[in-house]
RNA sequence: GCGUUCGUGGUGUAGGGGUAGCACAAGAGGUUUCCAACCUCUUAGCCCGGGUUCAAAUCCCGGCGAGCGCACCA
């Protein structure tokens, strides 16, 4: 096996993050007081901000197509909801633990071989399975324990104990939008396609959460669910995308093996399956690279058919390359119309659909036998108005009557002259109901933000001594700059204040002030936050106004006067001042 | 969940049955005309709960947490 350059881990550069983070207030254990708990963490002050305004730019980034726009729906989902969407029966594997050496195994994966379909069995199935003589897979003994459901979500009841009704914490927040597929419809007007986001708080019990802000049990999603003819898919074009990006595709799949091309290749060359997917693989990249994702370590892995979620037709991961490896970072998935047709049938709900207008009307010639209510209902009673639905749906029409009509619960009934009259209509047909496809690219937050700080972290050496930068994207820092007087003295800290207010009260802009220590040192704490504008205050600002603005990326430094500053903060040209 | 290593100020570490040190960071003051300078002072710590002991940060047990390996990860 080849080591990669990327693989080559610099010993002792996480722990030193870690630190960082932690010490610069950026992310902490949570309830860290209480001996913390394991998957939970904390933004610090400098961490909300970071999160707060790599979220906003996620949303922003999406609203900029035109037909999406943004919900929010409860973290708490009611059991029939998640039970329609397959995580209740999904989340629910039967564990066994092993009685002698305490391993845990799903008891699916243990009897698969025993079983076409191991995964739908109950738990007194499974048990006879694991008594007819399996073995440990660590330790070979044969002794299991009564297999046990073991469900990843966090349950809890709506209402009062005796009354109330199971609920679940949201595993995902994608239900969200299913759930308002009817108002979105509405408000789009009935056109697809169209496409609603979310971001929000999932969770996950997860069994053991490890490598820090990876796998949490509680944490930030952003999914958008974009809803589309699947006959008629948007087609994006690819043609004027020239970077090339790195593609693991389907291992089991005709194009096995890592390669490396443009979005439109991997298209034409049939890599990527689905247009719209393809699509949002680039905007997936736009959006990463934009907050400051290296792109020489971002990839875009096919999932194998074997490891394909329960809903999805076609996945591919977006994996970032860090300190923990290449991670899934984001997940882009066709779900094709399995959320929507399984609302649809779980619930009452008949609204789930769009409406696919022909560009002919189609003229369509109906061969069928008309009830006549007049006889059916006395004749039949109570199973008259199965007796109609039959005939509604009846394809193969009998040459002659009687015939023998087959009408559900395995009940058929005698069809006589005079129930039913035989009618050729033609009708004018303008269009079709379709259940939309939805593609959903959902992306993990706090695993895109340490990545994010992960690339961004620099150590560097400055006079013999270490000293490190974070070299954040701009708009993604906590603050946008940082305000210096040079002393503590003669006007500087009353100047500075204002200068800090001035930018503070411009719409999208943040600035705060730091005093105290030498100069030197108040930069060294701004690099290692990434705060990419540094003003300071001194003697000639007390005389004309104009302060040194210094860029953290090469530590230089011009002199301005304020209102420019000020200006350029609003319009994002400050880069034109070096 | 199993195994394993570990848990000392904000961060990093020393000590390992008898007064808990150091460095950096932070706060106050001084000095200083732009890149972690210096001086004085200050704040701040043995993860939690039991046990052994005259005495526990130290030894033992349990819990919680962190890293790693196995398992799990729709």
């Amino acid at each position: 096996m080849v080591t990669s350059p990327l693989d080559m881990a610099d010993e002792g550069r996480l722990e030193r993050l870690s630190a960082m983070l932690r010490r610069r207030g950026v992310v902490l254990p949570a309830f860290d007081i209480y001996g913390g708990v394991s998957g939970l963490i904390d933004y610090g002050p400098v961490g909300a901000a970071i999160r707060r305004r790599l979220t906003q730019k996620w949303v922003n980034h999406w609203l900029s197509h035109g037909d999406i726009v943004e919900i929010d729906s409860p973290t708490i989902t009611p059991e029939s909801v998640l039970v329609a969407s397959g995580h209740v029966g999904e989340f629910n594997d039967l564990m066994t633990e092993c009685k002698a050496c305490g391993s845990i195994f799903r008891a699916d994966h243990l009897v698969e071989h025993l079983h076409p379909n191991a995964d739908s069995l109950n738990s007194e199935e499974i048990d006879k399975f694991l008594d007819s003589g399996i073995e440990c897979p660590s330790c070979s003994e044969k002794a299991w324990t009564p297999a046990q459901p073991m469900n990843l979500m966090f349950s809890t009841t709506i209402g009062a104990m005796s009354t109330g009704r199971t609920a679940y914490m949201r595993p995902e927040t994608a239900q969200g939008m299913f759930m308002l597929y009817p108002a979105l419809y509405r408000h789009f007007r009935q056109k697809l396609p169209f496409g609603a986001i979310q971001t929000g708080k999932g969770y996950r019990n997860e069994i053991s959460p490890r490598q820090g802000m990876i796998r949490l049990r509680e944490f930030n999603m952003a999914e958008l669910e974009y809803f589309i003819d699947p006959e008629n898919p948007p087609v994006a074009d690819l043609n004027r995308r020239t970077e090339i990006v790195s593609l693991v595709p389907d291992p089991d799949g005709a194009h096995a093996g890592e390669t490396r091309m443009s979005f439109g290749a991997a298209l034409t060359a049939g890599i990527v399956r689905h247009p719209t997917v393809a699509w949002f693989l680039a905007r997936t990249w736009d959006f990463l690279v934009e907050v400051g994702i290296n792109p020489e370590k971002i990839r875009f892995r096919q999932h194998a058919s074997t490891e394909m979620a329960h809903y999805a037709e076609d996945c591919w991961d977006c994996e970032i390359h860090g300190e923990h490896g290449w991670i899934e970072c984001v997940g882009i998935a066709n779900r094709t119309c399995h959320d929507l047709e399984s609302h649809e049938s779980h619930s009452n709900a008949k609204a789930l659909r769009a409406w696919r207008q022909f560009t002919e009307p189609r003229s369509q010639t109906l061969d069928r036998l008309a009830p006549n209510g007049a006889v059916i209902g006395p004749t039949f009673r109570g199973d008259a108005s199965a007796v109609v639905a039959a005939l509604e749906t009846l394809t193969d029409l009998p040459d002659s009557l009687p015939f023998e009509l087959e009408i559900g619960d395995g009940k058929s009934v005698t069809i006589e002259e005079g129930m039913v009259e035989r009618r050729i209509e033609t009708v004018n047909v303008s269009g079709e109901w379709y259940t939309p496809h939805v593609i959903e690219p959902a992306f993990g937050i706090d695993r895109i933000i340490w990545h994010v700080l992960d690339h961004a972290y620099e150590e560097a050496e400055k006079e013999g001594e270490a000293y490190t930068f974070l070299r954040l994207s701009e708009g993604i820092s906590s603050v946008d700059c940082v305000v210096l007087p040079l002393f503590d003295k003669e006007g500087m800290p009353e100047l500075a204040r204002e200068i800090t207010a001035a930018i503070n009260s411009l719409p999208h802009a943040r600035a705060e002030m730091d005093s105290s220590k030498s100069i030197g040192r108040r930069y060294a704490r701004a690099d290692e936050i990434g705060i990419p504008w540094a003003l300071t205050v001194d003697h000639t600002s007390i005389e004309d106004g104009s302060v040194t603005i210094r860029r953290r990326d090469d530590q230089l430094q011009v002199r301005v006067f304020t209102d420019e500053i000020l200006s350029r903060l609003s319009n994002g040209t400050i880069q034109e001042l070096f």
